[in-house]
DNA sequence: TCAACCCTACCAAGTGTTAGGTAGGATCAT
DNA sequence: ATGATCCTACCTAACACTTGGTAGGGTTGA
């Protein structure tokens, strides 16, 4: 792994668990391995840095959820595997979708950050939208309502969840969702 | 008004709009009109600052929910109308939930900020399992889940509306609730 | 040789917090 | 009634520390 992926992903983890403004050279530089100042070769300020790593978040989430689907080939499947998504942060060390923190923080964004947040949001509510037409769980002209109110109940689970620090709680906000009726049970 | 109720409404204006850790005693004394070091005449630390907030906070947020159901003494109506608690804070400047905004800084906060934020979701829950309940239109044995599944969907939504700065996308999502079965119709 | 890479050594601005002081009003013993 | 004493509410000035960012120099591989 090169020192700029190595930078990305201790950026992607701090800023998922402290947030943008919460981030910080010093710290990213000591988990990396090398100093706070060097950081400066590879990107050229902290807003850079916030929107390259909101960049790559929002790509690899397009390759995961593509990914998901692949494997069954199956939108309603793919539909109900959805939350897993959100689930995995929450696994792997309790932290929150980076969307979902810097949408919090939206106002105190610099403008590069707050463009590829818009755009995680947009190609998740895309692919469920996309996902719901070809399930046909809704009609055409409900699916854009629909994807967005599953990814902003998604998101408020995981939410509540990691404050908790109990991802059995995610699990049955879910299950509530799906019995509901939100998600496809 | 007491420079005491001064300072703790500035502060939540400051901690709904730049989360805990984006609030800062320079520019809380200015709002306020005193200088940043006599915020210790009143308040001990930011800590007890930061809980004595999210502790009013959630007390004033009971009330609300407690004036909201007498005005109709409907639950079911009570039920329909709760969204209006979290579209009240988009109105007033764009403002976030404090809850889900400390929710998301929550492992930064300091202890007895952490308390009051859990107290926030649990007057919360339960308030709208009562409702549900006196309601009936989940049984009892789910109305707990349901009621976490409603909190957390909705902050889901103010976040997601926040982030766009669209009152209207949150209507357009909570009515997506509604027709999903989420929320009762 | 030369550019990529990383370093040391800073800086200005901002952070929460403390120390010590002051103006003015209330309380009290004389 | 009056002076001594205390309290509330705020101030100025500084504290130690952290922040993002810069200047310039050394090392290394091609």
């Amino acid at each position: 792994m090169s020192t700029n992926d190595a930078i990305l992903a201790a950026a992607t983890r701090s800023a998922q668990a402290h947030g943008y403004g919460g981030m910080n050279y010093r710290d990213l530089a000591k988990e990396v391995g090398i100093k706070a100042a060097s950081i400066y070769h590879h990107f050229p300020s902290k807003a850079e840095l916030g929107a390259a790593v909101a960049k790559r978040y929002w790509e690899n989430t397009a390759a995961d959820l593509e990914a998901m689907f692949a494997e069954t080939g199956d939108p309603i499947k793919a539909l109900r595997r959805y939350p897993e998504i959100f689930r995995r942060s929450l696994e792997r060390g309790n932290r929150l979708c980076l969307g979902s923190f810097m949408s919090a923080e939206y106002d105190d964004l610099p403008e590069p950050v707050k463009k590829e947040v818009q755009t995680f949001a947009n190609v998740n509510v895309a692919w469920l939208r996309k996902l719901l037409n070809a399930a046909g769980v809704v009609g055409p002209e409900q699916s854009e309502e629909r994807a967005r109110a599953i990814f902003a109940a998604v998101a408020g689970a995981q939410l509540m969840a990691r404050s908790r620090a109990d991802i059995a709680l995610f699990d049955a906000l879910i299950k509530s969702y799906r019995s509901a009726g939100l998600l496809p049970a």
